[in-house]
DNA sequence: CTAACTGTATTATTAGCGTAATACACTAAG
DNA sequence: CTTAGTGTATTACGCTAATAATACAGTTAG
């Protein structure tokens, strides 16, 4: 995992287990890693990691009960938002970047699909 | 014109100036507003006006003779690669946060024509 | 039981960046 | 010439995020 940094990096971990969760790579109920664990393996420190992990409690994507590993959500409509969540972002801040410029429909799903292929991920969703 | 705070304000200054350029409303050669006279219009400290002027004459977006006000570059190649600079940089950044979610093309652009709706500019490109 | 692991809390320090205050040099209009 | 306007440079301040070092409390595997 590579971070940038101009978004705080623990705001950045937080996306990344929202991405996680979008994608049912991680389940409600299933154990998350230890915050040591992962600040080891992240390279960041554990403060970080602990910041991320509060962040998420705060948005109830997590629970936590004392000394125990954290874990998913079982509240299946917090689940459920999630993607909605991240899509509707996205978009709101690509519109506000490229309004007023007056552009297509046709510009914009071509460069969308052009930036997909880019990565190696699976673009049948886009794609086509 | 309102500032976001998690963006540099001199970055936002820029974009700002940017846009314009590409929608043709500051054509090349055209005078620049004085830092000063910006900074009491945004109500912002003339030294961060400055900051984002240096950035712009960084990118060649403007030139200025020593104690004149700035003026839009005459170099058309960079003009007109500002617009698609926009366009690309907001597609890669949205395309960035959503790859791996599967998201359709319907979806996307059903969202994207909803957002532009919220605002109260002219949608006649996206809105059909 | 004990040792090693959980999460949590507190405090301090550091580094970077954005912003601010001020002074300087030059041009141009009166 | 003088004054008010340019852009420029220097220095310092303040905030935020990230790190760091500890300490504490509880659980669990051996």
């Amino acid at each position: 995992m590579q971070f940038n940094t101009r978004t705080p990096v623990y705001l950045q971990v937080v996306d990344y287990f929202k991405k996680k969760m979008a994608l049912g790579k991680l389940k409600a109920g299933d154990e998350m890693p230890s915050r040591r664990e992962l600040a080891n393996d992240l390279k960041i420190n554990p403060n970080t990691v602990q910041k991320a992990f509060k962040e998420m409690e705060d948005q109830q994507l997590i629970t936590t009960e004392r000394n125990r590993p954290s874990r998913v959500t079982t509240d299946g409509t917090v689940l459920a938002q999630i993607r909605s969540e991240i899509v509707d972002d996205a978009v709101a801040v690509f519109v506000e970047a490229i309004q007023e410029l007056d552009v297509s429909v046709d510009e914009l799903v071509d460069k969308i699909k052009r930036q997909y292929k880019e990565g190696t991920y699976d673009d049948r969703s886009v794609g086509s």
